[in-house]
DNA sequence: ATGCCGGTTTACCAAATGGTAATGTTACAG
DNA sequence: CTGTAACATTACCATTTGGTAAACCGGCAT
């Protein structure tokens, strides 16, 4: 979870760099409201905390720019300003939350807490896609350099979950547990065997192998150079 | 966009409930703990307003009930509370946006609106409810009333058509077309045999029917009195 | 009341699915 | 080079799935 912090104050900044990082979460920091603005534009943060009022570039203007960027990035406005005009304001220029100095922290981090709860549950992805493979998975249709390819429900599954940690090696025990829900060993071969019906329908009469195996270790989806 | 207001105090709630109409938006409003938590539970809105001092079951509980059974309502908490600790806790709970009383009423409609460019990013939805029915599209899992049902994969596909069309009618034709993909009629009633068993399992042994046949027509997924 | 038409339910069976085990293959240690 | 263990492939079969048709039911026009 990455957190930018535009403020200019750095006595507040450090007070929240330090609570913040303490509770677990990365966080930058730009003291100006260009370099602030840079940040947020190059880099991807999952939360920003914005003063308002900031050498070279007011927090109002950030959110302004980062709006009409398309930068979808919640945000809470930070300001001494504790009119009701002042917080509609705020709000109204695509501000998430506005929180009046003097604050405490736990009601920052709780709002903190807050947005990352709401901004995450509308993340999760609906397709999946490595190469020239892709998973739609609500459709639950597999295209391969343009080519439909019909899985099975399980097989369809196993995929998933390779594509979900694609680069990432998955053991046999793993893959027992996440797609067929078996907290045991069956003894049996059920994972090879379907790896192997995947393969054919999947790697079979294309450019090079998705599906890769590590001797002892388990399965990789990736391409060889990666 | 629907708003659910849970409101005893009748004053405050008359004014919120004006100015919303004359904002815009369709506003249903509860004035008891009990009534709030079943209107939410048992209708579709976009966003709740909720008091925390309440007859009958108190705001948090309400939210923490909400937040159990999965909904994901934005909601946004109005009290008199105003230590640091109750915002706090408000949040903490599952609330979205805390907001005290006395308010002004463009700083809650100023809220209400960062709630919803929040809420509505315009990305295809990843589960459908209706009632007290909800199919997860990724999981492909269907719960009503908090109990699993276990569907196979053509009548879930069946059940989310009907739920993609909630309140309207569509004709067995129309299924077979979106469901089945057959352009032409095959002379038997799948259509039919397949909701049957689908009413076995959504239907049968829950209060209210879902599934209803308009004769000649074809079938709607809704509350009767809907 | 009677019969008919549209809809419902059920039993049944063919096809698809998915686990098992036997057999074949490959990588690597010695 | 050879043996072994890990993995791949394949054939086979039980279970699940989903379409068909026949029996059943209930509202409505005659």
């Amino acid at each position: 979870m990455r957190i930018l912090l535009i403020e200019d104050d750095c006595v507040i900044a450090d007070f929240i760099r330090k609570g913040m990082k303490q509770a677990g979460f990365s966080i930058d920091h730009a003291d100006d409201g260009l370099n602030g603005l840079d940040f947020a534009l190059n880099d991807n943060y999952d939360l920003a905390i914005v003063d308002l009022m900031l050498p070279k570039l007011d927090g109002l203007s950030i959110i302004s720019r980062l709006r009409e960027n398309n930068i979808d990035l919640p945000i809470i406005i930070l300001s001494a300003k504790r009119t009701v005009d002042d917080r509609v304001h705020g709000l109204q220029h695509g501000g998430d939350d506005y929180l009046t100095k003097p604050f405490s922290f736990s009601e920052l981090l709780a709002r903190v807490e807050a947005l990352f709860r709401r901004a995450n549950k509308i993340v999760e992805p609906t397709s999946l896609s490595a190469h020239n493979l892709s998973l739609d998975l609500l459709a639950r249709t597999v295209i391969r350099s343009g080519k439909k390819i019909n899985l099975q429900p399980k097989e369809f599954s196993l995929l998933e979950y390779l594509m979900r940690n694609s680069g990432h090696v998955v053991s046999k025990t793993m893959i027992m547990e996440r797609v067929w829900n078996y907290n045991f060993d069956p003894g049996t071969n059920v994972v090879e065997a379907r790896i192997s019906k995947l393969r054919e329908k999947v790697d079979r009469g294309f450019d090079t192998p998705l599906i890769h195996t590590v001797r002892g270790l388990g399965y990789v989806l990736k391409r060889k150079d990666d």
